[in-house]
DNA sequence: AAGACATGTAAGAAAAGTTAACATCAACTT
DNA sequence: AAGTTGATGTTAACTTTTCTTACATGTCTT
């Protein structure tokens, strides 16, 4: 079991969200509504983001530039456990044929590169060169 | 050599090291007055200290509340060589004779304890219960 | 052409952070 | 005993960040 007390304790307002991730204040909040992460909150009201929220952020960056929807990208950060193919059992009813297209595309230009990156990778090493 | 590019990454703004440290917004700054942590800059002005700067301040309030004064301290801190000493190579020029004795007093208190904490610690240990 | 999706932008209000100054109180110094 | 110093609290005026809500836009998708 990941040692959820490291990863999930929430240390970044959005401001130093924005600089690691290079999202817009827009992006992280319209994740935020579609579910991709759940930031804590301050007791007045201010996001407070965890490494795991960042690492879900860079996720969903990741398959955003992939092609993938946000509703595609929810079941992927969902699923808990790790597959092993590049792009892990995506759920086809939640893309359009032109998204399932550039998908493929890109599929293609990404052959053989790491892919299921963040998913695996555990701790903090993503988030610095 | 110790991985800096982690360690001394500017991620907290004060109010966030506040919670992690316990210590005022005031005492955080004065701490940075007299020497002991150097956090960066944004833009516009406003600090944000790095994982290293938050384990200097729980070092600072450790040995403060061992009867240490703050030259004192940020001898302890300069020292990048960890030493074998509970309290490790004291200037006692810099503790009158009531701070001295506070700390031989605790002394005696904490023998046999860990004490050289933080300057052997690595990574994020020490931030997470 | 009309929707849906992902993102930008703007406005007004609340919260957080900054510097600087003065206050306090215990512990030394003389 | 009176005066200094060290560490911290408090306050004030100001700047920056964040929040919510709403409307705008461009690119698909149907």
């Amino acid at each position: 079991m990941a040692d959820l007390s490291r990863q999930s304790k929430p240390l970044f307002p959005i401001g130093v969200v924005q600089e690691l991730t290079e999202l817009s204040a827009r992006q992280i909040r319209y994740y935020e509504d579609q579910g991709l992460i759940k930031p804590e909150r301050t007791e007045t009201k201010r996001r407070l983001y965890s490494f795991n929220d960042v690492d879900r952020l860079l996720t969903t960056k990741e398959y955003l530039d992939k092609g993938l929807n946000i509703a595609g990208i929810r079941h992927l950060l969902d699923e808990t456990v790790v597959r092993e193919a590049v792009v892990p059992e995506i759920d086809k009813k939640d893309m359009t044929d032109g998204e399932l297209y550039k998908l493929l595309k890109n599929q293609l230009k990404e052959a053989g590169r790491p892919g299921k990156t963040s998913l695996i990778q555990g701790e903090l090493g993503r988030f610095f060169k």
